[in-house]
DNA sequence: CGGACTTCTTCA
DNA sequence: TGAAGAAGTCCG
């Protein structure tokens, strides 16, 4: 969590209402005790104070989330992209996933609950939208920030929409994005409706039967765009776009109950994402020439390099300049490392 | 980019 | 000596 000075600099410096929640529920306590206008009835049902839901806000270095007590998870999380900020070279692998340090042991997920459990531990704040600070990063790998997540879909389809929501920096000048799991009412076969989902691990991690992500951007001041989707959280391949998800932003808000931007003038009335926007995630063959850019640049020796190649050959994807040239440079870097190893191995003997 | 899992190291 | 953290290997 942040300082307390962080908080207060964002009260008073952005006035905003998420950060003023804060201060509301505090004076709401302070009511209870305090305010004589209260009935004697209504202090002596709050005599020894009332359940807390510890929905407080929680603010982190670049990323901002409510944490469910019961299910272990995020309820949402929210962001702010621009391409100042996604610049940045911090490497996920110094970054472990961990227990968040301020969330009591007893409502908190551990990394045993997700072990085997069939399940990945998935971002909501990504960890790539954090490239720009490693503190940011590490707090991303806070198990508050992750919901048990469909190994394919986080690798897939989810990777491919935030790496959507990365690219929209490069058209809007700020992006704004709130994503969390989601619990969805499935029809029986007698026409009743019921909301399931597993729990996994020692503390009962629940498991969302889908995944939303609230798209906000604005290029001038006034001319916004929106897009709210509701992922399945299952495998889902190319034969799928984005737009087939996309609901209105009043349906989002009924099923998960929460009002986002409360602070939005007519949130209705924002041009659609999809329209004002292209919302065309990455093609198979894009996608895997990127995948395959970023295996060339951690590939340790020619065996893995070649390996590299070959797989994308049998996909019938042919190297473009890009990869070819990334493809070069490590090939002789390696090279130039062998021989240098040779050189210090002989002059040791 | 997104992950899991195993093995090695460290340290009380 | 056993648990926790760091590093390495693997996959989509």
């Amino acid at each position: 969590m942040m300082s307390i000075r962080f908080i207060s600099g964002f009260v008073f410096g952005a006035g905003s209402g998420i950060a003023a929640f804060k201060f509301y529920t505090f004076e709401e306590q302070k009511n209870v005790k305090e305010n004589a206008d209260l009935s004697s009835i209504q202090r002596l049902i709050g005599r020894f104070g009332f359940p807390q839901s510890g929905a407080d806000t929680r603010f982190y270095h670049n990323h901002v989330l409510s944490y469910d007590q019961a299910r272990r998870t995020p309820r949402w999380v929210a962001e702010h992209l621009s391409a100042q900020r996604l610049l940045g070279e911090v490497d996920r692998k110094h970054c472990r996933f961990k227990s968040d340090p301020d969330v009591p042991d007893r409502f908190s997920a551990q990394n045993e609950d997700y072990f085997r459990s069939g399940w990945s531990r998935g971002h909501m704040a990504p960890a790539g939208d954090n490239k720009s600070s490693i503190e940011a990063m590490a707090e991303t790998f806070y198990l508050s920030n992750i919901v048990p997540q469909n190994y394919e879909n986080n690798a897939g389809f989810w990777n491919r929409l935030e790496m959507y929501c990365r690219e929209l920096t490069e058209r809007f000048s700020d992006v704004w994005v709130v994503s969390g799991p989601l619990m969805m009412p499935a029809p029986t076969d007698d026409g009743r409706k019921i909301v399931s989902y597993q729990v996994i691990g020692k503390h009962d991690v629940a498991v969302p039967t889908h995944l939303y992500k609230l798209i906000l951007v604005q290029k001038d001041p006034g001319s916004l765009a929106l897009g709210a989707f509701i992922i399945p959280n299952a495998p889902l391949g190319f034969d799928h776009t984005l737009a087939e998800f996309q609901v209105t932003i009043s349906e989002l808000e009924r099923l998960t109950g929460l009002h986002f931007f409360p602070e939005l003038d007519r949130p209705e009335q924002i041009p659609s994402l999809c329209e004002h926007d292209s919302c065309d995630l990455m093609d198979f063959r894009r996608f895997t020439l990127y995948i395959s850019g970023r295996k060339i640049k951690s590939a340790m020796n020619l065996q893995k390099l070649e390996k590299i190649l070959k797989e994308l050959e049998e996909k019938g994807i042919t190297p473009d300049e890009y990869l070819r040239e990334a493809y070069q440079r490590k090939r002789r870097e390696i090279l130039e490392r062998e021989e240098q190893q040779m050189k210090n191995d002989g002059a040791e003997r």
